[in-house]
RNA sequence: GUCCCCAUCGUCUAGAGGCCCAGGACACUGGCCUUUCACGCCGGUAACCGGGGUUCGAAUCCCCGUGGGGACGCCA
């Protein structure tokens, strides 16, 4: 490719369902490479399937673009409103003598197909129509009249040079009888009209190449540079599908992921640079590039993905994760009284979890002064001996003059040297009182976090419950 | 069935003939730290699918198997 001509590349989602993680990723890989190039990327959507396509899921994808900050340049196109330009071209070809009408019906095709694999053949149209000069009519498709000899080569930057015999390829439909253009017809010709200089695809698609580019050269046109990809596999090695857990991008960002996270994972599913591991977006745009995208097909790990997310979560900002936080906490019918409380039970929490809904549940008590104590989740902390414990603590609290971590810290390890017990059976029951849970941030941290008036609040009714109803 | 693609630890991968009795990361695991849980730090287990070539030398190149994935639609 010359230097001045410049990169031109789509993303074409079909809205017949959300964006889900193959998309994203072959979708990423177009605009990492497109940003890198300096590039134009275009949007576009493919709903000349009437039956399937509905408006919620553009949306849908639309929205998990935007949140994944994928953002496109041109578009978004909708093929359906450019049927009328996909119709003129299929006359082309039909004038041309490069297309012929079929009246053959499904039932006809299916049985056809059935027989040719019995024979232990390909399943392939085969032909019937090809000669019979057919007119345009009622229930008659268009099909693509296609070379019976020689080879067509794939030039893919992906998967090196890949050659096809022609006498594999068929005679595809190009129109459906209702007049809508199929997808490798419309697909070529969209690509074509909007000037697209490199395909980068699903290599699910690599099959449908060859005759694609046969459309492209009876068409007239350039033939693109094509990229296929190869697909995310589940656990089990199949194709990735619901079976195996969330597919839906915003999916992971309702289980409170990061879209940092899942782009991270994402690229390195089939792409690295060495051994880096954590990669931001500005440092992808400047380092991406098809040559270095495997040709393996890659087993999506919910485990990493979930590391990568505590990884962002630990480097994010706490004002950045209290604003994220909101769904989260709406959701518990939690508002906090401040964005600065919000900032301090996030910086409590964003190191010990990996996900902004475990935040949530992991500090749910910080906004609730009317703690349910259970002696069973308080793992026997209520005894009279924490009675005891508790009452020092209300009394000594309040006179401590330095309330920062180590100003606590020193109180505490004061007092159980004092009562001649270790730090540990201070400090638990002290915990469930404050937190109603044997498994929480630092103690300090809660003690800050909460105030002093709230933790004695606290420790009166923690207090209360103990010494009253005791086992 | 036919065609196409692919093949390094359980998983993601590094590796472009000697630097590799194979490196990193997740997970798992032993220890340290410690105020619970995490985090962090130090360590461990674990792989070149098989067979033939080519070469002084192969994880790397070639061939054949095998395995996995994909396509074969008037879906995209």
């Amino acid at each position: 490719m010359s230097e001045r001509q410049s990169v031109r590349t789509r993303f074409a989602p079909s809205p017949t369902g959300f964006l889900h993680i193959g998309g994203a990723r072959t979708a990423l890989f177009n605009w990492l490479f497109t940003r890198r190039q300096k590039g134009v990327f275009v949007l576009r959507i493919e709903d000349t399937d009437q039956e399937r396509s509905t408006e919620e899921s553009t949306r849908a994808i639309l929205e998990a673009m935007s949140w994944l900050g994928l953002d496109w340049d041109e578009g978004p196109f909708f093929q359906a409103e450019r049927v009328a330009i996909h119709r003129r071209l299929v006359r082309k070809l039909l004038d041309e003598g490069k297309g012929y009408y079929c009246d053959c019906t499904p039932e006809e095709l299916e049985r056809a197909r059935h027989e040719a694999l019995a024979r232990g053949g390909k399943p392939k149209y085969n032909g019937r129509c090809r000669k019979r000069g057919l007119a345009s009519g009622v229930g008659r498709a268009v099909r693509f009249l296609c070379p019976e000899e020689g080879t067509t080569t794939v030039p893919d930057l992906i998967k090196g040079t890949v050659t096809f015999s022609n006498e594999e390829l068929d005679d595809l439909v190009i129109e459906r009888a209702d007049g809508y253009p199929t997808y490798n017809f419309a697909v070529v010709v969209d690509d074509a009209l909007m000037g697209i200089t490199h395909v980068i695809r699903g290599d699910d698609h690599l099959n449908n190449t060859p005759r694609q580019i046969l459309l492209y050269r009876a068409l007239g046109y350039d033939v693109p540079l094509f990229g296929h990809v190869p697909m995310i596999l589940g656990a089990d090695k199949a194709r990735l599908s619901k079976r195996h857990g969330a597919t839906s991008v915003m999916a992971y960002k309702e289980m409170g992921y990061l879209p940092e996270a899942l782009i991270n994972y994402l690229v390195r599913l089939g792409w690295s640079r060495g051994d880096q591991e954590i990669f931001g977006l500005e440092e992808l745009i400047a380092c991406f590039s098809l040559e270095a995208v495997g040709k393996s097909p890659a087993v999506f790990n919910p485990e990493k993905l979930l590391w990568l997310n505590q990884h962002y979560l630990k480097s994010s900002s706490d004002e950045r994760l209290a604003r994220e936080m909101i769904p989260f906490w709406e959701k518990r019918g939690i508002r906090p009284a401040d964005e600065g409380f919000a900032g301090k039970v996030v910086a409590d929490l964003k190191g010990r979890v990996k996900t902004l809904e475990e935040l949530a549940e992991a500090g749910s008590f910080y906004f609730d002064d009317d703690l349910a104590y259970d002696r069973q989740t308080a793992g026997g902390f209520f005894l009279k001996e924490t009675a005891d414990i508790l009452s020092l603590l209300i009394q000594r609290l309040p006179g401590v003059a330095d309330l920062s971590k180590p100003g606590i810290e020193a109180f505490l390890k004061g007092l159980a040297e004092e009562r001649q017990i270790k730090v540990k059976e201070l400090i638990q029951p002290l915990r469930v009182a404050l937190t109603g849970r044997t498994v929480s941030p630092g103690i300090d941290e809660v003690i800050i976090t909460l105030g002093i008036d709230r933790v004695i609040k606290r420790l009166r009714k923690a207090r209360d419950f103990s010494s009253a109803d005791l086992p």
